[in-house]
DNA sequence: CAGGCAATCCCCCTTTCGGGGTATTTTATC
DNA sequence: GATAAAATACCCCGAAAGGGGGATTGCCTG
C-alpha cells in the first residue's frame, strides 16, 4: 500500500508537476492551491504526509503547519519552498515540522525526504546547513541591483515599519552606520525616501 | 513531428515536473538549470522553443533572452516565471520574447501558450492584464477605517511617493492642511509612519 | 436649528530623513 | 600579501515628518 500524499502549492505547473513525478512512488490523494483549501482538504483525504508550500496564497504555511499540529496529530508535514532564510529553517524546527525541502531539489532528493520522514525521521535538506546567513542565491532582484546581504537585511527591517534608531538598536551597530547603509540602498535602487523603498521590497517580495 | 523543447528553469522539481507534464505534446530535448548552460545546450539541441525561468542562477533570463535572439533567429522563446511585476511584463515585450507565463499556470495553460507561440504568435498570460482592478477590497478598506475621499486621495498620493508639499500644491491646499489629514489618517489607522501607510495601501489595494 | 462631520488652516516643537562628504576596519579573493 | 568589496563610523546641514494643541467654514441631516 503507497502512502497517501497530500500537496499544498499554489503554483499549479509545479504542484501538477511533483504529482506527475512521485505518482509511481506514491498515492495522491489530493491537490491544493491555496491555504485556506489545506486544513478542510486533510480533514477529507487524511493523508499520512503533505508537502506544504511556505509561500501560499490565504493562508501562510507556517500558520498552517500550526494548525494542523493541532487538529492532525500524526500527519507528517514537510516544507517545499525556495527559501533558504535561516529563520525559515529555525521557525520550521521549532513548529516541529518534519521535513523541509528545497524547491531546487532533483525527484531522488525530494523521495528521499519524504521516506526518510514516513519513518519517523526528520528531513531538513542537507543544503540548507552549507549556506551563509542572508545569502540569497537565487534572488534575481538582489543580484540586479547588487544590494548586500546586509543591505538587503536592513531593507527588510524597514520595511516592517522600523526606523533608523531601531534599527541600529537591533544590530548593535551605530546609528551613523544604519544611515549609511540607507544611503547605499538608495543609491543603488536610485530612489530618494523611504515610501519608495517600501513599495520596492514588498512588489519584489524582499 | 513533435516540437522540439527546450527547459530552463533552476528549481529542478519544477523543471522535471514540467517535462512530465508535457512530455506527450513535445520533444523534450534538453533540461538546463543554470542560465550559463543555456547557450550552449541550445546550439547543440536546436529547440524549436525554450522555457526559460527569468530568476536563474549565473545569467538572468533577460540577459539570456537578449543572447539567444543574438545567435538564435528563429528559437521562440517563452519566459515562465512568478513574477507579475509590469516592469518584466514591459522589458519582455521590449525583447519580443514570445510569451510570458505564469508558474500558477495549469497544465492546459502552459500547453496553449507553447502553441500559440509555436503558430507564430505571442502568449502573454492572460492574467497578467488584470491584475489589480479590484474595487471590493479598497471598499472594504475604507469603510472599515471610515476613511473620508480626501483622506482616501491623499493615502495614494502618498503611496505614489509625493510628500507633503507636493500633495498640497497638486491639490491647491495649505501644507498645514496636508499635514493635518495625513495625522487623521495615521490616528484612523493607528500607524505612525509612511512607511506603514504604504504597506497597509499596498496590501489592501487602495 | 443644532450637531456632526468633512475640509480647511495655523502655531509650536522635536525627531527623523536625506544628501554631501570622509575614513577605518573586516572579510574575501586572487 | 595586495586588492577589492563590505561593513563600520563620523561630521554637517537643511528639509521633511511626526505629535500636540486649537480654530473656522460649510454642508448635510435629524
Amino acid at each position: 500500500m503507497k502512502p497517501r500524499l497530500l500537496i499544498a502549492d499554489d503554483h499549479t505547473l509545479f504542484n501538477e508537476g511533483v504529482k506527475q513525478l512521485i505518482s509511481d512512488h506514491y498515492n495522491i490523494v489530493g491537490q491544493v492551491f491555496d491555504g485556506k483549501d489545506v486544513l478542510i482538504m486533510a480533514m477529507v483525504t487524511r493523508p499520512d504526509v503533505i508537502l506544504l508550500d511556505i509561500n501560499l496564497p490565504s493562508i501562510n504555511g507556517f500558520d498552517l503547519a500550526i494548525e494542523l499540529r493541532k487538529s492532525f496529530e500524526t500527519i507528517k508535514i514537510i516544507f517545499v519552498s525556495m527559501y533558504t532564510e535561516p529563520r525559515f529553517i529555525e521557525q520550521s524546527k521549532q513548529l516541529k515540522v518534519d521535513g523541509y525541502l528545497l524547491k531546487n531539489s532533483t525527484k531522488e532528493e525530494l523521495i528521499l525526504g519524504i521516506d526518510n520522514v514516513l519513518n519517523g525521521g526528520n528531513y531538513y535538506d542537507p543544503k540548507l546547513n552549507q549556506l551563509r546567513p542572508n545569502l540569497h542565491h537565487d534572488d534575481f532582484f538582489v543580484k540586479q541591483f547588487s544590494l548586500t546581504p546586509r543591505e538587503v537585511e536592513i531593507i527588510r527591517m524597514i520595511k516592517n515599519g522600523m526606523n533608523t534608531g531601531e534599527i541600529a538598536e537591533k544590530l548593535f551597530l551605530g546609528l551613523e552606520t544604519v544611515k549609511t547603509h540607507r544611503k547605499n540602498i538608495y543609491y543603488k535602487l536610485s530612489i530618494t525616501k523611504s515610501t519608495e523603498l517600501i513599495k520596492f521590497a514588498l512588489e519584489n517580495n524582499i
